[in-house]
DNA sequence: CAAATAGTTTTTGTATTCAATATATAATCC
DNA sequence: GGATTATATATTGAATACAAAAACTATTTG
């Protein structure tokens, strides 16, 4: 490793003022430090990381790329949130792309995929702070079952819709409600193994659907659209 | 009409500089006057349209999210070209997002819906430079067949596939090429005037599945990946 | 001829200033 | 008094100028 390099990763690790911005923003935002909704005003951020306005509006653009921010002229950006209805489209859309990339996916598959993964169901069940890691963790799951794809758009498409839902995961699941997800997890990989195509599809679909559920279920109930 | 108003569409009828030059980018784009792969530099887009730098990147950010530009750290941003696999994989993308559109949608259309829908293929018949305006004409169709799903999310992701895709029609289709996906067009319509839901969105599937072979029939003749 | 080096170009970041717009508050009018 | 209209303030949006870092080019040197 470079001295270069080195030093790039004491400044944070990142190439650019911006993206270190973004990293920083995308946390606290997925962290649950900034809740939906939330103004993001400029100057107070640049302060906060002590870079200048400039990088920190290009990381909100970035951002609201990403769907994690909406900007509203002359406004400022806004922590984006999610009405029930929304919920309910990205728990479709997710069926449908997680179930074509699935297809694509285990006709490629290998004992290396199938270790991967069982490797990441494990440390689920050893993580002592299942909540604010589950997220994570559970997106490298399903993006190990899906890399065989080899479809980075696909891919790419998917991760953005797992990120505007698992951000609200972490409030609203109490720790009995991760069990069945895990579960379902398991017997995913089992009907892969077996190349059992049809049914891993629908188990997919169901597992998707009982998540959604989960949280539907809260916010009817914290009411707040 | 307020004088504010008038002001604003004399402006160019974009309400900040950003957006004047992410569309006036955009327009170049998918007009062709940009190709895939073509350097953007932020001085020179900045001297064309009489603005500074910053508004410029800014522009050059969201026209990221959509998909148009891609950006290489401290090399900067080209835009965006599609390989052959990228095609294939849009077209299964597409096929799966517009396919579940149309099943939500078909339900909730009206006569309202198709009069609008005949209205626009009336345009693309009328049309006397069909290249240029394709593009446009053939997503406000597919858009009015979706609009009554009323799934904004889902429809602006498959508005930016469809971006994607239809930049590249432009150059690769003949006028005669656009014979047979008009000819779906209107029986696309008339199966969903039937409420004939499943052959409408097999027809749909098979439509998205023949531009898509007309396209890659000429990436793989002009060769460039 | 290959590798190192110097110079150039381009992007990225900062600072400062000003303009435009939206929100909130106060004043006016009916 | 209630509604409308002006005014004030904060914030975003934009321009200018400059500095720094990275990537590219051309040259020199061994």
């Amino acid at each position: 490793m470079s001295m270069e390099e080195i030093a790039a990763r004491a400044r944070g690790r990142y190439r650019t003022t911006q993206d270190m911005v973004a990293g920083g923003l995308r946390d606290a935002i997925l962290g649950g430090v900034l809740d939906g909704g939330a103004p993001l005003r400029q100057e107070e951020i640049a302060d906060r990381f002590g870079v200048s306005r400039i990088p920190v509006r290009e990381a909100l653009r970035h951002l609201e790329g990403e769907g994690l921010v909406s900007f509203y002229p002359h406004r400022g950006a806004v922590v984006t949130s999610l009405s029930y209805d929304e919920v309910e489209e990205i728990t479709e859309i997710r069926i449908s792309l997680e179930t074509l990339a699935l297809r694509w996916a285990l006709p490629e598959m290998g004992e290396e995929n199938f270790r991967q993964a069982e490797g990441i169901l494990d440390e689920i069940e050893r993580e002592e702070d299942l909540p604010s890691s589950w997220g994570e963790l559970n997106w490298r799951f399903h993006e190990t079952l899906f890399a065989p794809a080899d479809r980075p758009r696909l891919i790419s498409l998917i991760k953005s819709q797992h990120t505007a839902f698992e951000r609200y995961i972490r409030f609203h699941l109490s720790l009995a409600d991760y069990d069945k997800p895990q579960r379902e997890h398991h017997e995913l990989l089992d009907l892969c193994r077996r190349r059992e195509d049809a049914a891993a599809e629908a188990l997919l679909a169901r597992h998707i659907e009982d998540i959604s559920e989960l949280l539907l279920a809260h916010l009817k109930e914290h009411a707040a659209s």
